[in-house]
RNA sequence: CGGGGUAUGGUGUAACGGCUAACAUGUUCGCUUUGGGAGCGAGAGAUUCUGGGUUCGAAUCCCAGUACCCCGACCA
């Protein structure tokens, strides 16, 4: 894409108003704008990071079987109450509205009601069992305070996945799969190396859930980390029963501040039973089919990451995830540059021109703040030393390569 | 939801209760310039959040509302 084309563009200075890391370097570089406490619009550019961070989390989750699907956001009371989770006393963050006609409806917060009530219609036989169905959606929450940028909005991403099992067994095989596919999203995010499993409060059906959680000042959460294990304890069941429990002791614990980028619960049959989502089983009989339900929230991951991977020139996007892969900067080189873009679209690289007629100082500080990964300078100086330059982002020394050179590195 | 704070061109800031609300940046036009946010010149851009009050006079003081931020609580 041809930077003069983006509508979005840098700006010097955050809005006063914006204290979180995240945030500031997202609207300073373009990626989205602020429409209220806790509502963000994403750009152009961080539409692109998003659909790229949801990609990643399809194609994990299709490896384990997942079945993407889209439910409405729009809840009918009726479902809710046999959890009682209509109640405001219970859950005190619904976004409720009414029909014309003053039917009450309320904005999903998550899905669980629904989804057990709808596979009433559904499932009948145990031979359909197990599956997994999940959405990446849009959810709403009426959040007292909104804060840390994008990473807590009252309006949010959220990737949320059901899992469906004939018994505990089939269930458990299928958590332990879905463990390891979350690991291999946030790997491949590129904040691997700073999350951990984290061990947490489970439920009726549970003695523990499991979160992700991504090490950060910017996070909310406050755990104990096992490096050794690679595991993690979260501050609200840190227990001496607990710590025990996991063979592990004080003294290997360190605390860290932290932020919750996925969870993965097992729910029982506590849903099934209050809708009747029964299955018939081998016997012939009626029986609970259990669930499970399993969360990311992909625009938690990409505040994530920022507040990761930034310096004070701006933010450093891990290739996976990057906008862009390749920042082409022009200096008086339209004619050539135009052909290397040209050539490196061919190649199926991602890559944004700047070219826009503005001064050499403002384009790489452009370009550091965006973030882009890759950094190719082409001018009638590098032309002369017979290639481009070329810079990683991450790193502070740029080099003279070839254009063939560039294309095996970048392609 | 409790406590605290803030509100002035798009953005960041300034202005003792007293002149036409100032500066930077951005933006438009012209000329010059081109390897780390260039220079000169000329323009456009504000009902100082809203409503009330005090005062001869309010961006400035007081009250209420709204929005936003921070701390805490909440986060099924």
């Amino acid at each position: 894409m041809k930077q003069s084309q983006l509508f979005t563009k840098t700006q010097q200075e955050a809005p006063k108003d914006e204290v979180a890391k995240n945030a500031q370097l997202l609207i300073r570089a373009g990626y989205v704008y602020k429409e209220m406490a806790g509502a963000y619009t994403f750009l152009p550019l961080g539409w692109r990071v998003l659909q790229k961070i949801k990609e990643i989390i399809r194609e994990e989750m299709n490896a384990i079987g997942g079945h993407e699907m889209h439910m409405t956001a729009l809840q009918d009371k009726a479902t809710w109450v046999p959890t009682n989770r209509w109640d405001d006393a219970v859950v005190d963050n619904w976004f409720k509205t009414e029909l014309k006609n003053g039917t009450e409806l309320g904005l999903a917060f998550t899905h669980e009601e629904d989804i057990a009530h709808l596979m009433t219609q559904y499932l009948t036989s145990y031979k359909q069992l197990p599956f997994y169905p999940y959405q990446i959606q849009l959810k709403f929450r009426n959040e007292a305070r909104a804060k840390s940028g994008i990473m807590r909005g009252r309006e949010f991403f959220m990737k949320d996945m059901y899992s469906f099992s004939k018994n505990e067994e089939e269930h458990n095989y299928f958590y332990e799969k879905t463990k390891q596919a979350y690991t291999n999203v946030f790997n491949r995010c590129g904040i691997g190396d700073y999350t951990y499993l984290t061990f947490a409060s489970g439920g009726s059906f549970s003695k523990y859930s499991h979160e992700f959680q991504t090490i950060t000042d910017a996070g909310e959460d406050v755990i104990y980390i096992n490096k050794e294990k690679d595991i993690a304890i979260n501050e609200e069941v840190y227990t001496d029963e607990v710590i025990q429990d996991l063979g592990l002791s004080k003294e290997s614990l360190i605390k860290a501040k932290a932020a919750e980028v996925g969870n993965i619960f097992s729910l029982g049959t506590k849903f099934s039973d209050a809708h009747e989502t029964t299955f018939t089983n081998e016997e012939g009989k009626p029986e609970s089919v259990v669930m499970g339900s399993y969360g990311i929230g992909p625009a938690r991951v990409m505040g994530t990451v920022v507040e990761l991977f930034s310096d004070e020139n701006g933010i450093a996007w891990p290739e996976a995830i990057a906008p862009f892969s390749v920042h082409l900067i022009s200096i008086n080189a339209d004619e050539q540059a135009e052909a290397l873009y040209a050539k490196l679209q061919e190649d199926g690289v991602e890559v944004l021109w700047d070219d826009r007629d503005a001064r050499p100082g403002q384009k790489f500080a452009d370009s550091d703040l965006i973030g882009i990964p890759h950094r190719i300078v082409i001018s009638p100086k590098t032309i002369e030393a017979g290639g481009v330059e070329y810079k990683k982002r991450t790193e502070p020394d740029a080099n003279i390569i070839s254009v063939e050179e560039l294309l095996t590195l970048v392609s």
